[in-house]
RNA sequence: GCCCGAGUGGCGGAACGGUAGACGCAGGGGACUCAAAAUCCCCCGCCGCAAGGUGUGUCGGUUCGAGUCCGACCUCGGGCACCA
């Protein structure tokens, strides 16, 4: 083989992988373990770019610690549930599972090709009911212990598809597929009780040093802890058994400038009034028809209704407050109940000035802090505060007027010491609701008996199976139209009972699958010895858009499992380390016409963004560089979107009746610009997607692997270009050169003149190169690969150290392009598979110069340079430094004040 | 509104407080070739013939020395958001 040719290879050097077990994974005690999870994928059929360099870069850390003498977990699977398989149902027919599992067969097929380090005799998908069967184990080893329940939750209902959406499927208050209004319905859900580990969940966030900072601050503002104060007003005039109100606030400082409370439309009191009163009904109805999405609340209006109940201000028996039903207040935060400060708060602000509430501050205007809104814009409502109030406000602490964190906890101390309330911590995290009125999901392991009630199935009837014969040609559950499925047995006292159609959120499946690949063929839902050993994950990859949900899900399910029994302690934080890998994007291609002799549109509008509407295909482009004078028009064309006629990427083609803008010369004529319209990430419809297949069936996908690496730190988004690529493919052809021009040196004197340097060179790739891929810093590694190959380039060294210095590059090389490593390899002597190989270790005499070059600054301007052994005492070094030439002409005879020698690194010379 | 993060050549990006721009792309020049492609060599922040000056979003500070540390601001990006 002398051309480099990435199809024979890499099948020739997979199927070596394969026929020795590289990749499987084994127990090993006399071993260290190492556990590299990327997270898996959903099962659309087809993979795509950004796959690729997740997968990339889980198998880069496996196969260096493969090397590195870890025994290595590096499994793949399907997260293969969710509404797109049934989507696919309703719109083409066909049935999810067909769907699912032939989706699952061609992306293996695609990601074969990839050369990634997996284990597959591990692979599962979530849809399996060997796998779903042991989530309901789980579900109910869960509910025994507590961590399950149901109660009534308000949904979002879709009337027409009869089921309940996510706040991200409602559209405008209306269903995203069957555009008909969205009602709020309360329905009887299962909840997980996540709510229980609120507290430690955030605490133990401190714990994962390895997560990314921003990851655990995301999780830390989800879960939303918060200080308050939680009291009770005395109520006038309200129904029996609402004698008290109580309220939490996080703004017990501002109590003395309340103006108001006000209650939730769904709290208990709202609920009593209701009852008697048709008034209060329609606005309670009015409040509840707006839906629960964010889009919803962010456009509603302030609504309230005064109740015509009073509450008594805690610490003033005469002061009195009505009592609203407000449309803004959240039933399931804090006790759905609320006083109003609008002094100190924009939304009790805005509804206070609705309402004609006074607006009271309890900070003096002159004191005011400018957190707090500013009291002049509240008008004529200012009320000044009453002497004994002010009194209050200072009185908490001694005299002294406090704001924030102070103010708030001496007002807590206040309440506590004079009985009216007490300090409690809130948090924002609710509890997860699971129900999901779907086919195409795990069943919830329930039976409901008329006799004994909610009751979990037997364990020894699992899996509960979704049947096969269901049909989409209408809508709502197809679990609950089915003739026989529901009909059953209650496991406790056997008489007829019906089966629980709902199926569990997506989100259950994916939150314990990188335990079940400990152990993936068990007939538990894991196996302690396995999960003992291999877990927790060590290295966990994977895109920033699961920082919140997947990711808490999984720690709560790893507690949960730990609790039940399933997992050892250990492994409550199931990921040791985190990383969030960035996206891959391209540039999009946005087309405008352009006639020669106006610079404008056939219209006559001018040339500017409103019209540029059609995506073309990288293909469809032809890159045009502005070379000399551009052309009027594109000089216009460049002007209407306020680009530089010197950004010569800003326009890139002439598309059609054109091949550039120098034949544009006939008046009329028209051609059409092409823009690039930024980088973003790929999709179908900016028509910037590059198939991976077709990259690996042009360049391999060794050039794949090394291009998704290279060109951005990880973390951060890449753009693919196919000069990129372009470039990328010659690199591999040009190592691929010198291995096979290193195999054809005359044999002869072995020794040649830059042996010691390529020595030197090869240890100090060995060192960098390591560093980068332990630093996760996978760009930095490639640049030093390119240093190192360019050294190996222009060597003069003889064979034997060629070869050596081959191999080893062919060892660095090996977990981002592992096909053309083993073949360089092989080719280089190498004894059995790179992959095997033992990760190699610079020999550290090698890595230290013996003289440095040391650059000389005259107040801190670089002047001048000397080279000296390595070792040389200070002085002496002072000494060549003040001796040297430039330096003397720099210094023009003027004193030296000071002279700073960094030994190793720099020396300033301050006159 | 609240909470984070980032601003370095034409571009992606390097740089324990110590020679700013490694490495790659794009660009320029040359060699080889009948020619082209491929390959190889050299140049490449800006101003300047040069000496040199200047330069990491802006302004100020600390330091012998600042892209890096501190303060204020500007711009962009991300997360959360009737959470009381």
């Amino acid at each position: 083989m002398s051309r480099y040719d990435p199809a024979a290879m890499e099948r020739h050097w997979q199927d070596a992988w394969d026929q020795a077990q590289v990749f499987t994974a084994r127990r090993d005690p006399a071993k260290p373990k190492y556990y590299v999870l990327e997270m898996f994928p959903y099962p659309s059929g087809r993979i795509h770019m950004g796959h690729v360099r997740n997968y990339t870069m889980g198998d880069v850390v496996a196969r260096t610690k493969a090397a590195q003498g870890f025994s290595v977990l590096h499994p793949m699977g399907w997260d293969a549930f969710g509404m797109p398989a049934e989507n696919a149902a309703m719109e083409r027919g066909g049935h999810p599972k067909d769907w699912t599992y032939g989706n699952i067969a061609d992306m293996r097929a695609q990601m074969k090709p990839l050369g990634l380090s997996i284990d597959w005799s591990r692979e599962f998908a979530t849809c399996d009911p060997e796998y779903y069967g042991q989530q309901q184990a789980m579900f109910i080893d869960m509910l025994a212990a507590g961590l399950v329940y149901r109660k009534n939750a308000v949904v979002n209902w879709d009337p027409v598809d009869m089921t309940v959406l996510a706040n991200e499927q409602v559209i405008d208050g209306r269903g995203w597929r069957s555009n008909a209004p969205v009602e709020r319905r309360e329905l009887t859900q299962w909840f997980f009780k996540i709510s229980d580990y609120s507290a430690e969940l955030l605490a133990a966030l401190d714990g994962l040093k390895d997560w990314p900072e921003k990851v655990r601050l995301m999780q830390a503002n989800w879960i939303g802890q918060s200080r308050g104060l939680e009291f009770a007003f005395a109520t006038r005039g309200a129904p029996a058994g609402f004698e008290t109100l109580p309220v939490y606030t996080t703004r017990p400082d501002t109590l003395m400038g309340a103006s108001f409370a006000a209650i939730s439309p769904d709290h208990p009191l709202a609920r009593a009034l209701e009852a008697g009163d048709p008034v209060i009904a329609a606005f309670v109805a009015d409040c509840r028809r707006v839906g629960t999405s964010a889009e919803a609340l962010e456009t509603a209006e302030k609504k309230g209704m005064d109740t015509g109940i009073r509450v008594v201000h805690p610490l003033d028996p005469t002061w009195e407050l009505p009592v609203y039903i407000a449309n803004f207040i959240l039933m399931d935060y804090g006790t759905g109940a609320i006083f109003g400060c609008p002094a100190h708060d924009a939304r009790d602000l805005e509804f206070a000035r609705k309402y004609g509430l006074p607006v009271v501050s309890v900070f003096e205007p002159e004191t005011a802090e400018s957190g707090y809104l500013p009291v002049e814009g509240a008008g004529p409502a200012y009320v000044p505060m009453k002497s004994e109030r002010v009194r209050y406000v200072k009185g908490f602490a001694g005299g002294d007027l406090q704001t924030g964190e102070a103010a708030i906890a001496a007002a807590i101390a206040h309440a506590e010491a004079q009985g009216y309330g007490k300090g409690v911590t809130n948090y924002r995290l609710r509890d997860w609701g699971v129900s999901r009125q779907r086919y195409w999901g795990c069943p919830i392991p329930v039976v409901h008996c008329p006799a004994c009630g909610v009751v979990p199935e037997a364990k020894a009837n699992l899996p509960i199976r979704l049947p096969d014969d269901v049909t989409f040609d209408q809508p709502g559950n197809p679990l609950d139209r089915h003739p026989t499925w529901r009909h059953t047995t209650c496991p406790q006292c056997g008489a007829e009972a019906r089966r629980e159609t709902d199926t569990m959120d997506t989100f259950v499946d994916s939150s314990w699958y990188f335990a079940r690949f400990t152990a993936p063929h068990a007939t538990t839902p894991t196996v302690m010895e396995d999960a003992d050993y291999w877990m927790n994950v060590d290295q966990y990859i994977g895109g920033i858009e699961h920082a919140i949900l997947h990711l808490l899900y999984s720690r709560f399910f790893a507690r949960a499992m730990h609790k039940t029994g399933h997992l050892p302690a250990k492994a409550i934080e199931p990921f040791n380390a985190l990383f969030t890998q960035g996206m891959v994007t391209h540039e999009i291609y946005r087309g405008a016409i352009v006639t020669s002799d106006s610079g404008t549109f056939p219209d006559n509008s001018p040339i500017g963004p409103q019209l540029r509407t059609k995506y073309y295909l990288p293909e469809e482009v032809l890159r045009f560089e502005i070379a000399g004078t551009p052309h009027a028009i594109l000089k216009s064309a460049l002007a209407a979107r306020g680009v530089s006629e010197a950004d010569t990427s800003a326009v890139v083609a002439v598309y059609q009746n054109a091949k550039n803008f120098s034949s544009l010369q006939n008046a009329g004529e028209e051609s059409e610009v092409i823009f690039v319209d930024s980088s973003a990430k790929m999709s179908k419809s900016k028509k910037n997607v590059v198939d991976p297949m077709s990259i690996i069936a042009s360049y391999g996908a060794d050039t794949a692997r090394w291009f998704v690496l290279s060109d951005s730190p990880p973390e951060r988004d890449v753009e693919w270009t196919a000069s990129g690529a372009e470039a990328t493919f010659k690199h591999l052809n040009r190592v691929w050169g010198l291995s096979v021009r290193v195999a054809d040196m005359a044999d002869g004197a072995g020794v040649g003149p830059g042996d010691d340097d390529l020595r030197r060179a090869a240890a100090r790739a060995v060192a960098e190169v390591t560093a980068g891929i332990n630093g996760f810093a996978f760009n930095k590694a490639i640049a030093k690969l390119y240093e190192f190959t360019n050294t190996l380039a222009r060597s003069d060294a003889g064979k034997p150290a060629m070869q050596a210095a081959m191999r080893v590059l062919a060892q660095l090389m090996a977990p981002m392009t592992p096909h053309i490593a083993e073949a360089v390899w092989a080719a280089m002597g190498g004894t059995g598979l790179v992959a095997q190989a033992d990760w190699p270790v610079a020999d550290a005499a090698l890595l230290v110069d013996d003289t440095v070059i040391l650059p000389i600054q005259i107040n801190g301007k670089r002047r001048a340079e000397i080279s000296v052994p390595k070792d040389m005492p200070i002085a002496e070094v002072e000494k060549i430094a003040l001796a040297n030439e430039d330096v003397a002409r720099f210094l023009t005879g003027q004193p030296v004040k000071k002279l700073i020698v960094v030994p190793g690194r720099i020396i300033n010379v301050v006159i």
